[in-house]
DNA sequence: TGACTCATGTCAGTAGTCTGACATACGGTG
DNA sequence: CACCGTATGTCAGACTACTGACATGAGTCA
């Protein structure tokens, strides 16, 4: 079965491991989500909102790695629910201050709950030191793949 | 715009820079991949082939984070452009046996080199140690969201 | 002032993936 | 043998997110 012929060795890419770990915290995301009827973008906009209010859509769309043509969709709906709210005229340039509702801030209390026990349960066998490493670690990769990569075509 | 907010929870959370991580990874082999004419998955199916020549559409699907249904339009595709091939019938039960043909072999070595460059820049300021690091803490939380939670619904 | 650049909001069309459903094939157990 | 549970391949429809495009507002510079 296995032939180490060239291509990346799925068993020790990191890319790959990267992946898999990104799409099963996906799926149980997903999973404790899906019975409150939100989707992740869905929680993610909202949780971006409480943490950070006054988001624009733009804003919020690279905070939860969609685009903003999909982020606009997503806070019409939003908004259509009366979980979100934004000024009918922007105070300055064209971006919408967006902020939660009540209604909003009950939903996305509920929701939060759900997810923090995912990523507990994620992080259920590391200590705080390796959890640490973890963060350092991610955070070295993201800079390394965002910045430009000196020389390719 | 409103930038300068000091990052909050969310610049600590694991799960969100799990998915940050991730995020660019994705968009950092978009952009090499999609000048080839494939996408993410596309490619992921023939390196996936590559090294475990004979997997079915089912276990094509497990190895690329998708799900059959999905894996099986796209190896109809690759089928009708000559990239894969399968068996007209199942030599054992309903699975189909899937091969890489000598085109798909050759599309992949372009696609492959170009990833691992990818995946390469990703890695480049970590040294051995961090990356076996990295595989350690990344596989820990693979499997502590696979397993049950053992913990109420 | 006017031209240029950049970021934003939004509309429309497209593509990739998903859920739902059905038929088929194998392995157990009565 | 018959029955059941599981796994697979496949078709169809629905949904989500994407790319492309356009107009608006702010900042820069000559």
């Amino acid at each position: 079965m296995s032939q180490g012929e060239p291509g990346i060795e799925l068993d020790t890419s990191l890319g790959y491991m990267l992946k898999a770990a990104a799409s099963a915290l996906h799926s149980a995301m997903e999973a404790v989500l899906s019975p409150l009827g939100m989707t992740i973008t869905h929680y993610s906009c909202l949780e971006l909102l409480a943490q950070r209010p006054g988001l624009s859509n733009s804003e919020l769309a690279r905070g939860a790695f969609v685009t903003r043509q999909s982020m606009n969709v997503l806070l019409q709906s939003l908004e259509r629910q009366g979980l979100v709210i934004r000024p009918a005229r922007a105070p300055v340039g064209r971006a919408l201050p967006t902020e939660l509702t009540d209604l909003g801030r009950r939903q996305l209390e509920v929701a939060s709950a759900a997810v923090r026990r995912v990523e507990q349960n994620m992080l259920a066998d590391l200590d705080t030191d390796e959890q640490d490493q973890m963060r350092r670690l991610l955070r070295t990769c993201i800079t390394s793949i965002t910045e430009p990569p000196a020389s390719t075509t």
